[in-house]
DNA sequence: TTGAAAGCGCTAACAT
DNA sequence: ATGTTAGCGCTTTCAA
């Protein structure tokens, strides 16, 4: 393995000085001669030259790096989200610095550390802190921080959120249109706003048709994040919490649930007790993640723009890097209802 | 926005050189009296110093960071890889730059060029590119490169391989076992090694107990990795193809996919043709993605060690890098068939 | 045990 | 249009 070539070798090559070769190498736009430029550009090609970017980002103070802290990205939500948000970077030159917090607000500190000291232009994080106290140090020392699918108390963080209230209640109010009136919630632990949120919706839809809600009719689970283990946790709580509707005395005829891999859960749990979905009783989703279309019976479900979510969140870091007006200091993206198979007129 | 404190600011605070400093703050082995370790230590803190990796890096040239380049995240199979990739990498201290080439050789090509000048100490790829010529270029300039899943005919490209042969020797054995001689093969095109491998495993199985390949039981999709369109496309192709195997005169009796996306797009198909899975015909999946033991009927699959395959890749990457001895060059994973409710006995 | 100073590869202000 | 040189923040050799 030879040393790397720099600058150096060029300008030697050649025979001008480092300054010249820079300026034609880096695309800057001082005037250069049309043949030296030429002369170089053939050099560098010649000798294999690559610019080292780490001796550019300690000149110019700029990485040309985000960095992204999601809980994990096994969850397909999350693995689209941050599609979005690399197709975006990647068009202006960006990279992307993956971190899976995996439910630890430990880790998610560790990464947010190591982060800023690499020197990233900023990160956009979905946060399973409680604590926001590291994240608003680091705003304070100048960190851009962009935050998804939940809310971070400063005024200096932007978030591209979703409207999970109105989500949960086109999903409610859908199940009512369809002569349902005894309708369930079953969703993981409500520490979590968007879930609480979706809450806030079903009640809503619930209390606008005059239906009250029904002890037991909401089920949520006592697990921790601290507990999941990748997306077998949302669907497993699908299953068990499923059988204690089962044991009510008057059964739901619908279920609305958190996210479409806990409904799979209460499907895969319905049917294995012979429950016919949506015959017998509708169960509606959340997130419209790409599988809900594939299996049978096909999830009806609230879609969230994950893919959108993703891109307009690295856009708006990318313009605040790079001090852009700012139209919208929040975006809240909107929910659409996915009608497919697995619910039914009651 | 203050402006960021450095090693100098701190060896101002406490008036000592700047070398002392960074001997402390880096926690280097070099003798420095606890008295003035435990200033500068204060002084670091009092000023909420954090070091400035590049600055490091430059000098030191180590980057601390690995490149990823996957076609894409939103695939659970590689969201998988990665979790892996990145849980390893971040206990050595080193972080992970995603790149989804999005099956297209041209991203490919761009994120090598970008990762290698941002001086990543290696990268760990899947890749889609025919010509490797531009690998072997960047490995000759030092580059470390780990391929994954697939053959980059190198012999300074270590590999962490996976025997799909067996895979589809596996599950067409099973079949076979449980009574099936009319078997066929619904797969994606064969241009990837991975694929034609699981049909050689599902020749060799057939030939063995005496099965003569029919006309019309090797489905191939004819479409080009370009057309992917995230996992639709998978899907799709089993939707598809599925319905030329009901068109034969003479239907199979169980179908081997060449992964569980596919596999639930032919379930999904004879699911609206009105053909049971599995009392009609047999489906078994290739992968073991989560959601395989999600959906209804679950699948019965080949288990692919997906979180295994990014910590072995992840490790020899930094065994690699950390220049200690290499035992294996190259790890070829084991299948393992996982029985779930898609296959009966004919 | 501590400090001075060179230098990693690059850019940019300044000089020519 | 081209060259000289300082310096980004850090580590490390060498000298004290």
């Amino acid at each position: 393995m030879e040393k790397r070539v720099t600058i150096y070798d060029i300008a030697k090559a050649v025979d001008v000085s480092v300054a010249t070769v820079s300026r034609v190498l880096s695309n800057s736009s001082y005037p250069v001669s049309p043949e030296l430029k030429r002369k170089i550009k053939a050099a560098a090609k010649e000798l294999g030259y690559r610019p080292n970017m780490i001796g550019r980002q300690l000149k110019t103070n700029n990485s040309m790096t985000i960095g992204v802290i999601i809980p994990s990205i096994s969850n397909p939500f999350y693995a689209n989200v941050v599609l979005g948000i690399e197709e975006i970077a990647r068009r202006s030159g960006y990279h992307v610095l993956l971190c899976n917090s995996q439910h630890s607000p430990e880790l998610e500190a560790e990464y947010l550390q190591t982060l800023f000291d690499k020197q990233v232009k900023g990160i956009i994080i979905s946060s399973i802190s409680e604590q926001k106290d590291l994240i608003n140090e680091y705003i304070s020392k100048g960190l851009i921080v962009i935050s998804i699918d939940q809310t971070i108390d400063n005024p200096d963080v932007y978030q591209i959120g979703f409207d999970y209230k109105k989500g949960g209640y086109l999903a409610t109010k859908y199940l009512i249109e369809n002569g349902h009136r005894k309708i369930a919630y079953v969703t993981a632990p409500m520490n979590r706003p968007s879930r609480h949120d979706i809450f806030k919706g079903y009640q809503e839809a619930l209390l606008e048709s005059g239906i009250t809600l029904q002890e037991g009719w909401l089920q949520e689970s006592a697990l921790d994040d601290i507990e999941y283990q990748g997306n077998a946790y949302e669907f497993r709580n699908g299953r068990e919490l499923v059988r204690k509707l089962l044991d009510l005395d008057d059964r739901p005829t619908a279920i609305l649930a958190c996210n479409d891999l806990t409904a799979l859960g209460i499907i895969n749990e319905l049917h294995f007790q012979g429950v016919e979905v949506p015959n017998q009783i509708s169960v509606i989703g959340f997130d419209n993640i790409e599988l809900s279309q594939m299996v049978v019976p096909s999830l009806t479900t609230i879609d969230h723009p994950k893919l959108e979510m993703g891109r307009f969140a690295c856009n708006l870091l990318l313009d605040m890097v790079n001090s852009k007006p700012i139209a919208l200091k929040e975006i809240i993206l909107q929910p659409k209802l996915i009608i497919r198979n697995s619910t039914s007129r009651n």
